[in-house]
Parts: C-alpha cells; sequence; structure tokens
DNA sequence: AGTTTCGGCGCC
DNA sequence: AAAGGGCGCCGAAACT
C-alpha cells in the first residue's frame, strides 16, 4: 500500500498534515506544523501528498527544492468528476464541493486570473478558499466513492492520477523558463522587420505600407482590415474579408506587399520587443502553463502566448552553454490515437508499425497519396464535410470503417445531446440549452437582473447548433484521448528524469522539449521514447499501437525541424 | 475612460 | 485547393 499523506495550509503560516489509511481517512491524529515544505522534506517515504491545490502548495516546495513523488489535486479531480457527471460548470472549488455534500450555499468559483506580463509564475497563489484539511478529506471520500461508482473506476482513478501528474509537471516547468536568448531574439526582429525608427514603425513594415499605398494610389493603412476592404471596394474588388487565403486568391499589385506586412506585424505585435520586455527575464521565457485548461484536456499557457511560438522565433531558443535541448514530437499522434480508442483492425495494423502512418494508409486506400490520406484522416478527426475532405472520407471508410464509424458515432452523440467521454473518460459538456434551463439544473440562484452572469459559464464550444456540436465532440474522442495518453507521458517522464540533471522545458499538445547537459542528451532521448510506450500501455491497456518519437537533440529549438 | 467583442493569425 | 477541431494574443472597433 501506498503511503498517502494529506496536507492543507493553515491560516497561521503552517501546514496540517495527517496520514491517511487504505479507506482514505486519517490513519492518526492531524498534526500542525511550521513549515508545509519541512513536513514534506521530512518524510521522503509518502508516495502520494493529498491536497486542495497544486498551484498553492507545489510552488512553494519547489522553492525550497522539496521533490514530491506523486500527489491528488482534489480541486482538478472535482472538475473531472463534476464532468463526468454531467454537472460541467458548476463551481468546482474545495469549499464549493463542501458546500454541496452539506447542503449549504455554493460558493462561486473565484475568477480566473489574466496574465501578468513579466511576473514570476505565481507562487502563492490563493485561487479558491482555505479548507482545512479535516473537510478537505471529507471531500476526498467522497470523490473515492464517486470513482468507484463510474462505469469504468479503473480509468477515472488513472485519469485523476495523471491530471494530479500534470499539475505537478506544469508546476516544475514554470519554475525551470524556457531557455531563451534575448539578443538572438532581437537580432531576428531586426532581420525580419529592420531598424526600429524612434516612435515609429520598423523600417521594413513602413516599407512595406508604403508599397500598398503606392497599390491602390492612396494612403492605406494595411493594419487596418476596414480600410483595406475599402481600399479593394474603390479599385473595383468585392473581397469579404482581408484573411491571407481569400487575398492571394485576388489579382491586385497590393495583395503581395499586403500579406507580407500582415505576416510581419503580426510577428511584431504577438512576439515582438514589448513581448521580449514582457515574458523573458535572466535567459528565461516564463509562461504559465495550465494543465486540464481546455475541456479536452489539452493545456493552455496564461500569458506569453507560449504555445504558438511563431517558427522564426524559435531561434531564440537556446541551450545553456554545454547543454542540449532534446527536442521530441510524437509522429503522427492523432491517428494512432484513434486505432487504439476505436481498435480497427486496419488501423491498428498501421498504427502498430512505426514508419510514417500517413504514408501506410496512403498505400492502402489513397493509391499512394500521401497528402490526400493525410488531409482524409485529420478532416476525419475534425470533422471536415465539403470539399475533397468528403471524397477521401469515403475512401477512408471503405478501408478502416470502425474507426470511422467510432468518431461518427461521438459526432451523433454530439448532435442528439448526450455526453461523449474520452478513453479515460474526461467528459466533454452537455449541449447548451437556454441559459435558464442550465442555471435550474446547475442550481445556483441567480438574481433575474443578471443573466449575463449564467451565461459566462455557459461555454461557447456547448454550441446549440447540433451540426457545430457534432464535429466539437468528433474532435473531443481523439484529441482529448490523446491529451489523456500525453498526460500520462509527461507523468511518465518526470518520473525518468529524476535521476538526471534533466528538466523538462517546454510541452506543447505532441511535443515536449527537455533542457539537459550535452552528455544527457541521448539518455534522454531513450527515456522520451520508454515513457511514450508506457504511457501507451497504462492508458489503452494492451494495444498492437506503437506510440513512436521524433526526436533531435539540438542547441536551438529552430534546428530541431 | 474602461470593458468586451471582433478580425486575423500564430501554434497543434 | 479549401476553410473542419482546439487554443491565445494583439490592436481596433464597438460597447457601456
Amino acid at each position: 500500500m501506498a503511503d498517502r499523506w494529506a496536507l492543507a495550509p493553515a491560516e497561521d503560516g503552517g501546514v496540517d498534515v495527517a496520514p491517511l489509511g487504505p479507506d482514505g481517512l486519517p490513519a492518526a491524529a492531524v498534526r500542525r506544523e511550521a513549515d508545509a515544505a519541512e513536513a514534506v522534506r521530512s518524510r521522503p517515504g509518502v508516495t502520494r501528498w493529498v491536497w486542495r491545490s497544486t498551484a498553492e502548495v507545489h510552488p512553494r516546495l519547489l522553492a525550497t527544492g522539496v521533490r514530491v513523488e506523486r500527489c491528488y489535486d482534489v480541486e482538478a479531480a472535482e472538475t473531472l468528476l463534476l464532468g463526468h457527471e454531467g454537472r460541467y460548470g458548476q463551481p468546482r472549488s474545495a469549499a464549493a464541493a463542501l458546500a454541496r455534500l452539506r447542503g449549504g450555499p455554493v460558493p462561486p468559483d473565484p475568477p480566473q486570473r489574466p496574465a501578468e506580463p513579466g511576473a514570476q509564475s505565481p507562487l502563492f497563489e490563493p485561487r479558491g478558499a482555505h479548507v482545512p484539511l479535516a473537510d478537505l478529506l471529507t471531500v476526498y471520500a467522497e470523490q473515492q466513492r464517486r470513482t468507484e461508482a463510474t462505469a469504468h473506476p479503473d480509468r477515472i482513478r488513472l485519469l485523476l492520477a495523471a491530471e494530479s501528474a500534470g499539475m505537478l509537471v506544469a508546476a516544475e516547468m514554470n519554475r525551470a523558463g524556457v531557455p531563451w536568448r534575448a539578443d538572438v531574439h532581437r537580432a531576428v526582429l531586426h532581420d525580419l522587420l529592420g531598424e526600429r525608427y524612434a516612435g515609429g514603425e520598423p523600417r521594413r513594415l513602413a516599407e512595406l505600407a508604403d508599397e500598398v499605398s503606392a497599390a491602390f494610389g492612396r494612403r492605406v493603412r494595411p493594419d487596418l482590415p476596414a480600410d483595406v476592404l475599402k481600399a479593394f471596394a474603390q479599385a473595383g474588388i468585392k473581397v469579404s474579408s482581408t484573411r491571407r487565403w481569400e487575398l492571394e486568391s485576388l489579382d491586385h499589385p497590393a495583395v503581395k506587399p499586403l500579406i507580407e506586412y500582415k505576416k510581419l506585424y503580426r510577428i511584431m505585435v504577438a512576439h515582438g520587443w514589448s513581448w521580449l520586455q514582457d515574458w523573458v527575464r535572466d535567459g528565461r521565457f516564463r509562461p504559465e502553463f495550465l494543465a486540464g485548461g481546455t475541456v479536452t484536456g489539452r493545456w493552455v499557457t496564461n500569458g506569453g502566448g507560449a504555445l504558438q511560438i511563431p517558427k522564426v522565433i524559435r531561434r531564440a531558443v537556446v541551450a545553456d552553454p554545454g547543454w542540449r535541448l532534446v527536442v521530441a514530437d510524437a509522429d503522427q499522434m492523432e491517428p494512432r490515437v484513434l486505432a487504439a480508442i476505436s481498435r480497427d483492425p486496419g488501423l491498428m495494423e498501421v498504427a502498430g508499425r512505426e514508419t510514417d502512418l500517413y504514408q501506410s494508409v496512403s498505400d492502402r486506400a489513397f493509391s499512394g497519396d500521401r497528402a490526400q490520406a493525410k488531409l482524409a484522416v485529420l478532416g476525419a478527426v475534425y470533422g471536415q464535410t465539403s470539399g475533397d475532405g468528403l471524397k477521401n472520407l469515403a475512401a477512408l471508410r471503405r478501408r478502416f470503417p470502425t474507426a470511422v464509424a467510432y468518431v461518427d458515432e461521438a459526432a451523433r452523440a454530439g448532435e442528439e445531446g448526450r455526453l461523449v467521454r474520452t478513453w479515460l473518460g474526461r467528459t466533454c459538456p452537455p449541449a447548451a440549452r437556454t441559459t435558464d434551463d442550465a442555471v435550474e439544473e446547475a442550481g445556483i440562484p441567480l438574481a433575474e437582473e443578471e443573466p449575463d452572469a449564467a451565461r459566462q459559464w455557459i461555454p461557447g464550444y456547448a454550441s446549440t447548433d447540433a451540426r457545430a456540436r457534432g464535429r466539437f465532440t468528433r474532435n473531443f474522442v481523439v484529441q482529448g484521448s490523446a491529451a489523456d495518453w500525453t498526460l500520462l507521458l509527461l507523468a511518465a517522464l518526470r518520473q525518468a528524469l529524476t535521476e538526471l540533471a534533466a528538466e523538462l522545458v517546454f510541452f506543447q499538445h505532441d511535443e515536449v522539449i527537455v533542457h539537459c547537459p550535452e552528455e544527457e542528451a541521448e539518455t534522454v532521448a531513450g527515456v522520451i521514447r520508454e515513457a511514450a510506450e508506457l504511457a501507451g500501455r497504462l492508458t489503452f491497456g494492451p494495444t498492437p499501437v506503437r506510440f513512436p518519437f521524433t526526436t533531435a537533440v539540438v542547441e536551438c529549438y529552430a534546428d530541431a525541424k
């Protein structure tokens, strides 16, 4: 039996701790201790810490170098369990869970804190009310009961453990930061945008704006869509937006400089000099990674746009001297996950090899046209409803009927308003009904004059448009099950890296970056591959599907592809 | 003046 | 070639 302890910060700045028995209840009296880090450090035999919120506790442990093997995050678990029970949108704090148990008024969750440019990752984040240890354990015991009441308690247990592991990894990555060379970043910006005039736009942007204006024969601001649309209209060209793919089809001399301007302008505003000022300190880019930030289980970042770093800017991600970046990408993750969850015999067979899956699919169903095969697979996963995608989808269905039927069924379930789950049981929010219905169902008393407060927590993706919702749930089962797998991957990787100096510094859906001493790099690359296969077995059980990674050992992120 | 929404595009 | 899923971010536009 694993050695489980619970921990809750006390109001006097100390911490309450208690050992837990197999039933999840305290096996001995609660102890008040002065310091959370010391309380953990002095109990190296504990294999899992149960606490309210990893974001609240873990950073202060990390600050003193204390390592936690595993945790159970009660609020992360509450979010997942509520979703599984079809009660998405109800307040998910431990305090709210306790209030529901006791039948008292349920406190709303605190509002999401916006990004704080320049701030370190949040250290002593109070998000959620203080909950005494005894109350926390009441909630925990009830969560265990709810877990056992599900159709697949083993999967839910794994999901809760994986999500908690994700919380640990996120906190550790937030502390580490991404190695970032501000000088290289500035050089890239200078190359792309030219020198900056005081108070004005950079030289290259100014030149392109002049070219656009010259082409139209009047002054046009290329960064203002309304101005651009008007200019095209005056030139006798009808265009409904200034999206790039639409502009590209136009025959007009302004198009080329306009597209170039928009590309560079985008880089300047999203990852330019002010971004550098805000988010990079002491050689590290410090975004705040939020595990479980989306309904599919994908992570998000709060601030810094860390999951959208443009390719050209990756030049600035450089390992420390004597260190390397191990950049690892999962190969064709989504179709491999679809093979694992649908158990389609043909797709499992091609996913059972480590070779390019899209090529294998195209050999079997698309006469060797890899691009078409890839479009067909992604179209099936994303719910493509028109164009070549439909024709390709038919070809895919003939050869891999069980796989396509799996996502079709997910789409149908979504359209009919049924719950849809990932492999481990993360659950898609139910379809939106009217605001009033949803409010009543959630049991939240709401003043008549506050309809906006209700709409606020009805997620936008819970669309009332049945077809849009079908596309969402179709994608949800694949994207979400992939996220299940990546959480287990991160947990396994974190565990395996403890013996090394290496640190996980970046994670983006199907890609990880480990920063490590040069001599550890090959070991790390192997560790990632092993973690991926272990995660595959843990997540999906016995399956022939393989989860290969492409790994590159580089000094600079931009050289990984 | 402050807050929310929109348009467009970066990443997967 | 065409426009399907998930996000975050920015400035401008559209509001209170």
